[in-house]
Parts: C-alpha cells; structure tokens; sequence
DNA sequence: CCCGGAATCT
DNA sequence: AGATTCCGGG
C-alpha cells in the first residue's frame, strides 16, 4: 500500500459493478486486489508478461524449445522487476532466486547449459489458470502430455507455448506498443469489436454464442478452479459450444464488464485472439504505431481484454463433455491436486480441444510501423540518462515509495551493453518470430496423430480465412506436437 | 551462472 | 504464499 506502483495502479481495473471475483488466478497464481495478502503480480506472470510485448523481444524472448526462453538481458528483466515490484535492488541473482523458487511449482524450470534460458511448463500454467480442462482432450496438452510418456516427470510436460499463446495469444501487432504498463489505452473501441463481429458471424450481435458464467447466473463459491482470470473460460457451455448459446443483447458480445480482466497489466494484455483478423489500421490501438508505446495508459477506456469464444469450429459440436464436465466442477480442487489432470489422460472428455488453433502462425506480424522499439534499444544510450528510460513508461519510480529501501533510486537507465552478453537470436526476430515461440525448429509432420480422429474437423465458416481453419490448425498443430514427440523417442 | 537453504518481509 | 535478501557452495 505504501508503495504507489505503477503496478498498484494497473492492477486496480475499473472493476464493473458485475464483475465479481468469481473469475481470477488462484489465489496462489495472482491475487487481485480485493483478495488479502498479496496482490502484487507473479514473477512468472509477469515474465510472460515480458515475452508477450515485442518491445521487450530485446530483453527477454521465446527461443529454443517450446516454452522455452531467454533472459536477453538480465540485467534489464530484473530492473523491470524491481520496478514493477518497487524493489529498487533488485538484480538478477534475486529474480532468478525467485525463478528457481518455480522449479518446485513446476512452473518453471531450467533449461541447464543454457544461461539464462529457462522454460515454462505450460501445462502446469495453464492449469493453473484453467484447472478444470482436461487435458486429454485436448489435442495440445495431449500431446505435450505425451511427451513425457505421461510420466510425472517434475519436467517438461509442457503444453506448448503455442498452444497457450492460442489461449492467450500475443497479439501480432502488439507492435502498436501497449506498455506492460499501460493498462487503458487502445482498448479495442466498438469499431473492433464490430468487426469481430463481422468477421465472425457466429459471433454476431444477432447470436452472441456466449452465456453468462456461473458467477453471473447466481452466486457461487469462490473457488479457485472457478477462477479464469485470463479473461476465456473453456468451462462455460458458451465457450465452446454454438448449441444452447443464450443470447446477450447485442454489442454484449465482449462487454467490458462481462470478462473484465483482473490481471490489467499483465495477461490482461492480451488482445483479443481475433483482433488479428483487423485490417492494418483500424484496430483502435493504431494509432501508437510508433510511438514506442503511449505514455500514460489512462484512456478512460476499457483496458484491451482476452475475450475469447474460442472458435467454435474447433469445438465440438456438443455441449457433452463440458455439460458433463461441469456439474463435477464443484468437487475439483485446486492448486496442485489438478496437477493430476495432467496424468489422468485416460478416459476423460473427447475432443473438446481448446478451440485453439486460431491461425496465427499465418498471420503477419503487422507489427506495423517503426519496427519494434525495445527497451534494449536504448542500451545504445548513457547510463546516466534518467531520460532514455522514460520512453519505457515504466521508470518512473517517484510514486514507488522508497520506505522500503532508504535508497531511494532505481538503477536508472542501464548501462547499455549490448555487446556485453550475448544476445540470443537477434537476427533471426524479423516478424513473427518474435510473436510466436519457435515453431520453425519442429520437424515436418510425420503421421497424423492416432487421436486425431477425436478432434473435430468440422470446417470452419465460408467467412473464415483459410489461415483461420481450426482443423487445419488442429490437425497441424498436432502433428508437429506428434512428430516432436517421436523425435523425442 | 546456477543452486538451494535460511531468514525475513509483505 | 510469494517473494526478497543474503549467502555458501559448485
């Protein structure tokens, strides 16, 4: 409290009057605001956080395995850190002290002989933020689930980032430069959301194929397996059916209030999935191009949200599974115990994939203008410039109170040294690159997976790009996670 | 660099 | 609980 953090600030959405807590991390994946106790954004959220923003590509970035990736600069990711944290000292040692206190969560782990290079565990992050979703039926963690031959190896059973990224998807331009600290602005106007609309008809304003979640149909507990911060609910009959789609009046499609998103500065970034379909300049974020990011995230709009009807392509047809799914929601547990979905492959719902597999690989980074500013750019500059840190936005320090530390100051703007450590994969980042983790190092498909057959290939709307087609993507995601796993073997 | 124990803080 | 800080050790 005593420290007035642009993080505080960010994280205190303009929590709508529906909202209800009913849809958060759990408690021990992120606290918001209204939980007690810590409220302060995760380290790991926060590095995904990092890994999203291409402006941060020159700092941290997605390289080597799935899931795995790079502290460019250490220096730099620790600074940030601090300051998101208002920890004045904090250097590299304590955030990869508080990196390896993931290992024992799983959440991380390190990818040894690489320096700085460690690895998410995407399966346990997106149980975390999903705990109900059974992984076996989806095409994604299934196979990622297989890598490890269903082994409880504390190691990588890794859904792949991809595959999270289909959840949460970095958004292609996110060039446009949100700020990790910069919460209001470019929320995505009316105009994007029309066109999602447009785009995709079965999200149309006449049939909104969402319904209410259970928090907004009455009153339930707050459990933490009910908790989806990230803004998509797999759980909710209208996430992944087209059936029994109460209707919402229309341009209730992706109300702000219906999935505010709690994690303002940090996931809650994430655009929607289908923005990418936008037409370069229309998205209302445009306007930033280049300026490296806006200045003061205080648009007064809503922030830009995850609201994401998975494709309803992908998905089953049915509601079964999840109808089945969900009346046993109430008995789940949460935390660890869910570790257990992970193993517990067997007999568990079909097919319902994540309604990923929304294309992105085939979309252009669009990043539009400017290319991309890094924070690590301004590592050409002086160290005693307080200036060059300020096109981050995130420098400023003089709401952090300085109780804490009697030190008052930040290690202000780095000394640049770019040629200092080395600097992974900095060529190779032309476009989206640098949005997706690697997929370029899968080697080609090699048969299509034998649970293929349980993925819905139903084709997508006429109005789909081809880039678009959940089967497609389906299918080939599986079969690059498939072809991964046999080379594995 | 990386690791993990321990004390401490919030 | 989730860091932060410190630190000895490899």
């Amino acid at each position: 409290m005593d420290c007035n953090c642009v993080s505080d600030l960010l994280l205190t959405p303009p929590v709508p009057a529906l909202w209800t807590p009913g849809f958060a991390f759990p408690d021990w994946a992120y606290k918001p605001e209204s939980s007690p106790g810590s409220r302060q954004i995760q380290l790991w959220h926060f590095i995904l956080e990092l890994l999203q923003k291409e402006e941060y590509q020159g700092v941290i970035a997605w390289q080597g395995d799935y899931g795995e990736f790079v502290i460019k600069d250490p220096d730099e990711v620790a600074r940030l850190w601090g300051i998101r944290k208002c920890k004045p000292h904090m250097n590299y040692d304590k955030l990869s002290r508080a990196l390896r206190y993931y290992y024992n969560k799983r959440i991380l782990h390190k990818t040894k002989g690489k320096r700085f290079t460690y690895k998410f565990n995407f399966s346990k992050v997106v149980l975390v933020n999903y705990p109900l979703l059974d992984m076996a039926s989806s095409p994604f963690l299934l196979a990622q689930n297989h890598f490890n031959g269903g082994a409880a190896t504390p190691d990588c059973s890794p859904v792949t980032p991809e595959a999270l990224q289909s959840l949460f998807p970095r958004l292609p331009d996110s060039g446009r430069g949100t700020s990790l600290f910069d919460r209001g602005a470019g929320a995505p106007g009316p105009e994007g959301d029309k066109l999602r609309l447009d785009t995709f008809p079965f999200l149309g304003s006449g049939t909104p194929c969402y319904s209410k979640p259970p928090s907004m149909l009455g009153p339930y507990p707050r459990n933490p397996a009910f908790d989806y911060s990230w803004g998509f609910n797999p759980y909710l009959p209208g996430a992944f059916s087209l059936n029994n789609c109460p209707k919402l009046p229309p341009g209730s499609l992706y109300p702000s209030h219906f999935y505010p998103n709690p994690l303002q500065s940090g996931l809650s970034q994430l655009p929607h999935p289908f923005s990418s379909l936008l037409p370069p300049g229309d998205t209302a974020g445009a306007e930033r191009g280049q300026s490296g990011g806006t200045t003061n995230g205080s648009a007064g709009s809503q922030p830009p949200r995850l609201c994401i009807p998975p494709y309803p392509g992908s998905l089953l047809q049915g509601r079964t599974e999840l109808g089945n799914l969900v009346p046993g929601l109430g008995e789940r547990e949460r935390g660890e115990a869910n570790n257990n979905v992970l193993g517990s492959g067997g007999g568990g719902g079909i097919g319902m994939g994540l309604g990923l597999g929304l294309g992105l690989g085939g979309l252009g980074l669009g990043t539009g203008g400017g290319g991309r500013q890094s924070p690590s750019d301004r590592r050409g500059g002086v160290k005693q410039d307080p200036e060059s840190d300020s096109e981050l936005e995130i420098t400023d320090l003089s709401d952090c109170s300085s109780e804490n530390e009697n030190e008052p100051d930040f290690p202000l703007a780095k000394e640049p040294r770019l040629g200092g450590r080395p600097h992974v994969l900095e060529a190779k980042t032309g476009g989206l690159a640098g949005t997706l983790p690697p997929l370029s190092s899968l080697p080609p498909p090699v048969s299509p997976h034998p649970l293929k057959s349980l993925v819905p290939l139903t084709p997508p709307p006429p109005s789909l790009p081809p880039s678009l087609s959940p089967s497609l993507t389906l299918v080939d995601r599986h079969r690059e996670t498939d072809s991964l796993k046999l080379a594995h073997s």
